[in-house]
DNA sequence: TTTAATCCTACACGCTCTATAGGATTAACG
DNA sequence: CGTTAATCCTATAGAGCGTGTAGGATTAAA
């Protein structure tokens, strides 16, 4: 299951990039459209200007835009950077891989089905966009 | 991600079902193959049990055993019994459903996408089972 | 100078995950 | 019938994480 963080993310991520090429446009504008906590929201688009996602200007008449047209985001990039790993188990992890300690990752066969489901996932999420949101 | 209850249970099961056949199977016996705390074992095989996938025998030479052939139990069984929903949100889940208060599903895009993700993820954890693990 | 915005860091609260504890019950075996 | 070996049951503890809150510092436009 997502976390608040990424569905709080998506509902912004839509706003913002149906407002694209248009400015900066500041988090008491998005509220207004998703009823949400503004402090909680912060924090979240602030991760995601840390990680390249969003740009922003401070000030009267600042905010948040993309850095990049929606079609190029992925939904992807948003759930690993608030949610981390994709992957069912770490040990299956393209981007959170760690070694796991009681499973021979050759012969584990729960390892091997579990690489499937990564796969599968990202099949979806990988190609998937803020486009495809709107 | 998964918990570690499913991983657990996966390796017991594991255990379980190249035993399966050959009567009840202790936990001291499955501890001895995958070495984890024994009472968490436990309570995680007393749940398989309470949902039907695991029979047990009480007393001396007694222990668990599983009640169908390994190749009719999903991997999806076990992870919604030990761990919840597969789908990616309550709104998508075909098990959890619950309604989601702020998007309306018909139009609501991230709804959409996430039941493809939940559908990309069922193809592989429906059709595989404990014979794909041994 | 006022106003409106982001930026930053710390923390608080509750819930869930990960077990642990301690016994009650059951059954085989000599 | 007593011992031993197993499951059964319920409560609880500790840590970590998810979900925010608080309070200001900084920046920039008008």
């Amino acid at each position: 299951m997502l976390s608040k963080k990424p569905q709080y993310a998506f509902r912004a991520l839509t706003t913002l990039a149906r407002h694209q090429g248009k400015g900066p446009l500041p988090i008491s504008k998005i509220v207004k459209e998703h009823p949400m906590s503004v402090k909680f929201l912060e924090t979240i688009l602030l991760e995601l200007r840390k990680n390249d996602i969003l740009g922003s200007r401070k000030g009267k008449g600042g905010g948040y835009f993309l850095l990049r047209p929606p079609e190029e985001v992925s939904l992807a990039q948003i759930i690993r950077i608030l949610d981390g790993p994709i992957a069912p188990l770490k040990c299956v992890s393209l981007n959170f891989y760690e070694r796991c300690d009681d499973c021979n990752e050759i012969s584990c066969g729960l390892n091997k089905l579990m690489a499937e489901v990564r796969d599968a996932k990202l099949k979806v999420l990988d190609h998937r966009n803020l486009r495809d949101l709107i």
